[in-house]
RNA sequence: GCCCCCAUCGACUAGCGGUCUAGGUCACCACUCUUUCAAGGUGGUAGCGCCGGUUCGAGUCCGGCUGGGGGCACCA
């Protein structure tokens, strides 16, 4: 049974390159009808806050990436959060300690930094000396006295550590570059890489599908597997997300939290589908996938081991993509919050639904997020603006005298339909030998305060008979 | 500084030794459709980082260089 994992720690918003990783994992497990579980790595009390475990869990909801086992619907493995199993780290830290895989260390902070600098210079890594690796009973003892905190390091053995990484390869590591880490911090929780080991043995995590910014940290993982004897899960690291400047995506690049887009009025379909396409495609090179087809085509061997650059154009496009081939009744629905923030309606009031629905889907094709709809239905629900350059270019006795020959012509309409409507206007110009285009623009301004819109004929139909004379003979 | 990873159009990618005069998508440009704006259609600009090898043959295999990224914390 294939168990993977997502250990998004809570001190932000849900990134992009997180939500990338996530849904990895989740495709892939998906896909192996095995199990997606969720977990909190909140050991770093600084900086983690309950508010983002929330959004966090919210966001991927709103993703589609449900998992099976989490800290709010529980599971065999739990708990999942690191802040509630801190017991359980202690009582194998306690173990290693006995078996002599990890040793007491006291060394201050200044020492420390004065290690580092050392080494530096010595062209070694800016780790640990090994300082506390071999205290006598008696340096212990004194240490003790002083009331000396300690941290539990991890004696690391000179020895050569061979990943199998499934999206990389073999890749090697002489034991040599790495120093005796940190598995226990003097407050007593967990460093992360001690925490992860732990928890994705407990939780019998069979796949560790993650970042590659954790490729140099696996070693030390691999090394902490062994000490508690256990057997390794499988690696693989995918690559990183970039923003426009090839460096990690982060806020310097702007949005890349997945709730601004979502904020934006992005749809999660959309949202879901660009991110899959960030180091992974398939031999035809296809675009669009549903959920449930990226679940059948995801593969890890397929995942790209070069870096990808997030780019917002192409989520954008394709996000337009998405709002043009759904169906009207989710576009609306999608749409009503943003409705309501701008104000152009209240609560949702059942007798205009029909109406709002057709304004949208006369707009649907020209709406690129869902934030763009308020501004581009607003006059069908208010009077319209008119802009004085506009009016200038458009609006003048010609242009008046044929507008008001149009009203007369409505006026006599007995219905008002989009067809009929399109008919009487052609027929009319052909009739006074007007260009299509000279009465078109006037008309179509004068209706809407606009230059730009939706196909003439029907919006005038969907604005109404009385509607449409009242706002033309206004500005006359 | 040391270690690790990576390298096809501006971006995402296809390509797993000959079928590549390198294909698709976004962006860009032109044309087209048209009542505006879009959308759509058609076409176009643009790429195998460099140097050596291996081979009858290299974008594809190997090595080096260069370039980019990541890691080396009592952050995760």
């Amino acid at each position: 049974m294939v168990r993977v994992r997502f250990a998004p720690s809570p001190t932000g918003f849900l990134h992009i390159g997180n939500a990338r990783t996530a849904l990895f994992n989740y495709l892939f497990a998906r896909k192996n009808q095995g199990k997606f579980i969720l977990r909190i790595e909140d050991t770093d009390k600084e900086r983690s806050k309950k508010e983002y475990e929330i959004a966090i869990m919210e966001d991927l909801k709103w993703l589609g990436i449900e998992w099976d086992e989490g800290p709010d619907i529980g599971g065999d493995y739990g708990p999942y959060r690191q802040s509630e199993r801190l017991n359980i780290y202690k009582e194998y830290a306690e173990k290693l300690l006995k078996e002599g895989y990890v040793y007491k260390c006291y060394c201050t902070k200044e020492e420390l930094e004065e290690m580092r600098k050392t080494a530096q210079e010595k062209g070694l890594p800016p780790g640990y000396s090994g300082k506390c690796r071999y205290l006598t009973r008696e340096k212990i003892s004194e240490y003790e006295r002083e009331g000396r905190e300690f941290v539990l390091r991890f004696r690391v053995p000179e020895e050569k550590i061979e990943i199998n990484d499934l999206i990389r390869g073999k890749v090697i590591f002489e034991g040599e570059h790495l120093t005796d880490f940190v598995i226990m911090k003097s407050d007593g929780t967990p460093t992360f890489n001690f925490a992860v080991v732990i928890d994705d043995y407990l939780m019998k995590i069979t796949h560790v599908i993650r970042g590659e910014d954790h490729l140099s940290n696996t070693p030390k993982h691999i090394l902490i597997f062994k000490a508690l004897g256990v057997d390794l899960p499988y690696f693989a690291h995918m690559s990183m997300t970039l923003g426009p400047d090839r460096t990690r995506l982060s806020k310097r690049h702007g949005a890349t939290s997945v709730r601004a887009y979502r904020e934006q009025g992005y749809l999660p379909e959309a949202f879901f589908n660009y991110i899959a396409l960030l180091g992974w495609g398939t031999s035809e090179s296809r675009e669009i996938f549903t959920k449930e087809e990226l679940i059948n085509e995801f593969s890890i061997e397929r995942c790209h081991k070069a870096s990808a650059v997030f780019d917002p154009e192409k989520l954008l496009w394709m996000n337009s993509y998405y709002i043009k081939n759904s169906p009207i009744d989710r576009i609306y629905e999608l749409s009503l919050p943003f409705l309501k923030s701008s104000g152009l309606i209240n609560g949702i009031d059942e007798n205009k639904k029909e109406y709002i629905k057709k304004a949208i889907s006369l707009e649907q094709e020209k709406i690129k997020t869902l934030k763009d709809v308020p501004y581009l239905i607003e006059f069908f629900m208010k009077e319209p603006e008119y802009e004085k350059e506009n009016f200038d270019k458009l609006i003048n006795q010609e242009t008046k005298g044929i507008l008001k020959e149009i009203v007369e012509i409505f006026e006599r309409m007995e219905s008002f339909k989009r067809e009929e409507i399109e008919n009487i206007v052609r027929e009319f110009c052909k009739e006074k030998n007007y260009k299509t285009s000279f009465v078109f623009h006037p008309l179509r301004f004068a209706v809407s305060g606009r230059t730009k819109g939706p196909d003439l004929f029907g919006m005038l139909e969907l604005l109404g008979k009385a509607k449409v004379i009242e706002r033309i003979k206004k500005l006359l």
